[in-house]
Order: C-alpha cells, then sequence, then structure tokens
DNA sequence: CGGCGGTTAAGTGTCGACATTAAGCCTTCG
DNA sequence: CGAAGGCTTAATGTCGACACTTAACCGCCG
C-alpha cells in the first residue's frame, strides 16, 4: 500500500449492528452484477465470492480481517480451490488482500486511495452523464424518475441504508442508459471498494438532504438535455461527497497536508 | 460480445512475421508491470500470465485462438490449477474470455468496445495530464524529455516498433508523475486491451507524425503550466487515434452508423 | 444426400494430498 | 529482564486424479 493513513470503518465506530438481511440481500445483488456479470449459470465460485464481498461490503468482516482458505472451505462445504479463486476474483475488484504466500485479508482502503477512486469516479461520470444528456431516450431519462422518487422516499424517512440502495441504481440505470460496458465496468469495480463507506459519508449531517438536491438537479439537467450542467453537478456532487468522507474518516490527522492529491 | 463487428488483426493481415524478440522484451516488461504489479516474488501463475500475455499483444496468438489448459500445462511442465490462475488473471486485464465450462479463448474486441476503451481513457488522460500541468515538480516535467527523444528517433527512423514502445513508457511516465495509482492502474489495463492496434493505427500513412506532432505540443503544455490546453491535447489526440483506428479496422463495415455514440 | 440423435473423446471444475513456507512459541543467551 | 534464534504448527502453492460437461464424430433415418 505504501499510502497514507489506513481506514477502519467498523471496529472502531462499531456501526453494523449484526446482519441487516435486507441490506445485505441488496449488496449481494449489486456484487452479483459486478462479479458474475453474465456468468447466467450460479456457478460455485461466484457464488462463493458473491457471498464473501457482501459480508465485506456489509462491514461484517472488518479490513485486516484474515480469510482463511481452508476455514472458508470448511465452511462453504467445498475444497480450497473455489475458495481461493473466489478470494482472487475479490481481489480484482479491490476488496481483498492476496500477498503471496500469505493469508488472504479484507483489503484496508487508504485515505489517499479513496480520494483516487472519488476523482476516477468522477472523472468518467462526467462522460456517462453527459452522454445521457445528450443521447439518451426520453424514455430512457424517464425511466430515471422511479429511482428518484425511491432516493426520496428514503430520504423523507431518513432511511440510510435504503437511500444508499437507491442511489447505487439510480448511477447503475445511468451507466446502463449511456450504453458504455467498458466505463460501466470501471465504475462498479470503483463503487464496490467505496461501497463501504457510502453509509459513512452520507450519515454526516445535512449529507443526504445534499445528495438529493444534486440529485433532483441532475435529472433537470437531463430533461434540459444540458450536458455541461449535468458533467458539472456529477463532479460537484463528487467533490462534497469526497470532503464529506473525509471530514468523518480523518478528523485527527490534521498533521495531513490538506491538498487535494 | 453481442457488440457489432468483431476484429481480426494478425490473421487477415499477417502482420506481424513471427517473434521480435525486441518488441516482445518489451510487452513482456509492460505486462509484468500491469500484472504482477508488486509482485516482488517471480511467482509461477504470473510469470505464465506475463508470457501468454505478451504472446497475445505481439499477435501470436490470434482472437478467438483457443488457449487449452491441458496443452498450456504441458508446454510450462506444471499442473492445470496455475495455468487456470494465470488464464484468469489475463482475463481481468480483458485479453482472454473464460466462458464458463469452455475452453479460454484469446479475446476478440469489437469495434464498439474499442470505441468505448478510447472514450475512458481519454477521460482518464485528460485528468492525469491536467495533474501533470498543474502540480507536478519541474524536474519531472524535465523526466518526459528523454522519453520523448527516444519518440523522435524512433519516428525519424521509421521504425513503429520503437515508437508504439516509447509511446507507452511516456504515457507510463506521466501517470507515474501523477502519482494516481487508482487511475494508473485502470489506464493500463486498457492499454493492455488496444496494445494489440496500436501498430495498426501508427501505421497509418501520417499518423506517426502526428501523434508526434500532438506529444511535442502536450510537453509545451506542461512547461507552460496549461492545464486546460493539456486536457485538451489529449483528448483531441485520442479522438485522432480512434478515428484512424476505425479507418483502418472497419473500411467495409460502411453500413455501420457513423455516430461515435 | 442431408439432417438428426447417439456415442466417444477431450476438457473443464473440483477434490484431497503433499511439499514448502510463514507465523507463533518457546528456549536460550546477553 | 529483554531480545534473538530455532522449533512447531498451520496455512499456502502445486499436483495428479476423477466426475461431469461440452463438442465433435459417426451412423441412422427420412
Amino acid at each position: 500500500m505504501s499510502h497514507g493513513a489506513v481506514i477502519e470503518t467498523t471496529t472502531r465506530a462499531g456501526r453494523m449492528p449484526a446482519r441487516d438481511e435486507r441490506s445485505f440481500g441488496q449488496a449481494l445483488a449489486v456484487i452479483q452484477r459486478v462479479v458474475a456479470e453474465r456468468n447466467d449459470r450460479p456457478s460455485l465460485v461466484s457464488r462463493i465470492a458473491c457471498e464473501i464481498g457482501a459480508e465485506i461490503v456489509e462491514g461484517l468482516r472488518a479490513p485486516g480481517d484474515d480469510l482463511n482458505s481452508v476455514e472458508l472451505s470448511r465452511r462453504y462445504r467445498t475444497s480450497r480451490t473455489p475458495i481461493r479463486e473466489a478470494l482472487m476474483l475479490l481481489e480484482k475488484e479491490g476488496l481483498v488482500d492476496v500477498p503471496p504466500r500469505r493469508r488472504p485479508r479484507v483489503a484496508a482502503l487508504a485515505i489517499d486511495e479513496v480520494r483516487e477512486i472519488y476523482r476516477a469516479r468522477a472523472a468518467l461520470f462526467e462522460l456517462i452523464a453527459a452522454d445521457v444528456a445528450r443521447d439518451a431516450s426520453d424514455a430512457d431519462i424517464a425511466s430515471l424518475r422511479p429511482l428518484l422518487e425511491r432516493m426520496e422516499l428514503a430520504y423523507r424517512h431518513g432511511d440510510l441504508n435504503a437511500y444508499v440502495w437507491a442511489n447505487v441504481e439510480f448511477y447503475d440505470r445511468n451507466t446502463q442508459i449511456a450504453n458504455n460496458r467498458t466505463i460501466k465496468r470501471i465504475l462498479d469495480s470503483l463503487l464496490l471498494k467505496t461501497l463501504r463507506f457510502r453509509r459513512l459519508s452520507l450519515s454526516q449531517p445535512g449529507r443526504m438532504q445534499k445528495s438529493y438536491d444534486d440529485h433532483i438537479r441532475l435529472m433537470r439537467a437531463y430533461e434540459d438535455r444540458d450536458s455541461n450542467l449535468a458533467a458539472a453537478l456529477i463532479r460537484s456532487n463528487h467533490i462534497n461527497a469526497l470532503a464529506s468522507l473525509e471530514a468523518c474518516l480523518a478528523p485527527k490527522t490534521s498533521s495531513a497536508r490538506q491538498t487535494s492529491r
């Protein structure tokens, strides 16, 4: 890693209580989309990868936790070969570190890496948003409405989990509409890495409101076919999200330089 | 894939004669950087993955070719397990397709996907170039000069291979300077996919000249600390490269819609 | 003579075992 | 009393084997 401070999510804050089954199911679905992609057949390794991945995303496994392959093979009643493959799948997605000859661990994201991820996501999503505003059919843009309404509903109920997942679906629909599978894959992969922190970022006071407002304005930009504004909104939203994340992640490391790169 | 026309590179044109050892070594080095990353220990699987990957990039294995794991295990005097891992590594980099229960094959890029890749690369590289122009130290920017001179030398000699690799190194140095490992990884991965076509694109008449000119101007923009210009140059260069690639890849599929989507 | 169904060969997914290596523990020495 | 070094344990990397699936080949029937 050799990056700056490493982030601890669950262990310190003790945020995730046990296992919110509904949220876990959502996480599972998202990971299935990313990991299994078009693996229609529910193969053994992808099933295992999805489940372990969901556990990581849901914070049931803390960063740095060992992922003992023999223990996992016992748990899934299988041999170690599929487990190894599953862990390497998750390594590709950045959820697991598999150092040679050492035990695989849940990947610990450094704050610097989170910054990088947000910048990359912003750059690619600007492209997506501009494409949607410019080229998408009216029907496609209209199809975003229900997702926005789900976000609104969750926001009004103050339901953090529901808001996060509605938000994820909103973005997912965007990438679908833009019809750029390459960028979609990259964004999905980056999303998976940061999913662990989404809840944290959005739980900051006022953050959910701000996020929801941003998406309302984005929707309007789409409907006005204003691709420049759409891209600018995406950029602004990502900058704000990152700032709020930094605020609640590294309140102590004030010694670190403030420059955003 | 379900994309549009699939591209055949080597088989039809018969471009790569046998195995240019120097170029092959360069390919191997690049793939090692991408695949092995920080795997200091030359592990068995990464060695195999690098070699097979280099063969694909160098066009020694045509898209669609079978990658029989038992045959490969014979060739590398090993069991099938490391071969499988190596192939899945290459699948992650987009060089190999591993359909479930079917033989792995050398991935065949569709023209639509190439378009997507160029757009994604352009978006991310704009970010990198802007960062370099804005934040890099004078020494870092100066370190790009020798690489540019290598490009010039290759250009003057009309040495296509040398130019391609000098170009790759120039870009690599850029990503290093920008110090964003996340984006660097993504760009490297995208690079690997398109490396097979670089030669094709640059062999178009006048293309090498144009590319070289672009890089000269980029260098000036860096030295003038003009981040907007640097980003614009990157965008322009990628658009031109893609256009030239499309021109020589799909001369027949005139029925395909021209929109760059 | 061509299309279709069964048969055979080849290849993949998974398994359990073995050699090798890293981490933990205990002993011993400074 | 603390630290360094060897020993023990446990986990990984690799292997060869087996069952199942796919695909190719062949004969059969229309």
